[in-house]
DNA sequence: GTCTATAAACCGATAGAC
DNA sequence: GTCTATCGGTTTATAGAC
């Protein structure tokens, strides 16, 4: 643990030199993520990344630390340029009503960008929240969940949004309902993620009972 | 594989003697559920299970041929008894609003009567239904779908629902939504499962935005 | 940057005594 | 029904040659 950042240090360094970016560094944290997404974090052996990589596993600890770091690598990449996106989209909306579209939109469009990434937060968060080292990922969810629920505050405040719904239930439907569709949506189907969005858009402003 | 039952069959004869219940068996396989749902099947070790129930990992060999065993007796028990409630509530409904309510309700209402089981399902489902000792879990989902289909797809023709709604992404979108709950809900805490279905029924039934 | 070789720990499961 | 003792296999990770 105290070493932690020995290998990656050295691959930023040599990379820095190059000014190729750590290409091989990013190409083994994408084989990492699509792994670690498809069977599961503990179910994938560094052994099964090195294959897939084509070289042998011992050679993976001089790019990364732990296996632990390649999760920890991963997740904190997605969860920071997240919260960057979901936060101008809250900032530049003109309206509560813009402002929840954009987010429900701009999910749908990392799901279908990056969905080993959404998938392994979706997977292994609630059992990464018990560990003091991914404490991050509890963090960053709390600071996005701010951001929803400031939409969902002011869109109930100015009469946009239905006053009998209650914030902190309504936004947690919302984010699972969004971010589940990651388990069965397929970025290379003939169901686009735009239309997918419109699909959760018309049944969530709407609701289902025809009027 | 093949001697699968062993164990089971010793702990049923001696409990049908006895006429106590294989009391014993339930109890582990309840103390299993739980750690399995908490953090995850991999992630449990026969030692952890035995530990927690004050025995050592070599004697639950006595009760379960192996630790699938134990899974497979948890979500068959799940899967059974869930589709049988579905699919009576489905049949004595006098119109698909009222099916429709029904199922969210009962679902929520068995995420408060059985959180691990529900949370094992909705953690361990994808990776299970790769795995032909498994299938049946995917087998009885298509059977609840088939059921929850039908209630939308008859709300829809009978002009209950919203036409715009395609029927298997509004499924799905609701199945998430509902189940996902088990993550966070908590049942012993002051929100009654009641509460949260009817908030999630005001915002599934009327949307987010105020007429 | 990768390979060889291996350490150290852990896992599921078994055989047989009690 | 549980314990003692242990086997065989797998896992993460390391040290050093190339």
């Amino acid at each position: 643990m105290a070493t932690t950042k020995g290998g990656a240090a050295t691959a930023r360094k040599k990379n820095a030199g190059a000014g190729t970016g750590s290409a091989r560094r990013a190409q083994l944290l994408a084989i990492a993520a699509e792994m670690f997404a498809s069977r599961g974090y503990t179910q994938t052996t560094v052994r099964d990344i090195a294959v897939e990589a084509g070289i042998l596993s011992g050679s993976l600890y001089h790019h990364f630390a732990s296996k632990d770091e390649m999760l920890t690598e991963i997740l904190q990449d997605f969860m920071g340029s997240l919260l960057r996106q979901f936060r101008s989209i809250a900032d530049e909306a003109d309206s509560p009503r813009a402002a929840l579209d954009g987010l429900v939109r701009s999910s749908f469009e990392t799901i279908h960008r990056t969905p080993h990434a959404v998938a392994l937060y979706q997977n292994e968060a609630n059992f990464l929240g018990s560990t003091p080292e991914f404490s991050f990922v509890t963090k960053a969810s709390r600071e996005v969940e701010k951001v929803w629920l400031d939409v969902l505050r002011a869109g109930i405040a100015s009469g946009d949004f239905r006053s009998e719904l209650e914030p902190t239930t309504t936004y947690r439907f919302i984010r699972d309902g969004v971010w589940s569709t990651v388990r069965w949506y397929d970025p290379r189907g003939r169901l686009q993620h735009a239309t997918l969005a419109d699909q959760y858009l018309t049944m969530l402003d709407g609701g289902l009972i025809a009027s």
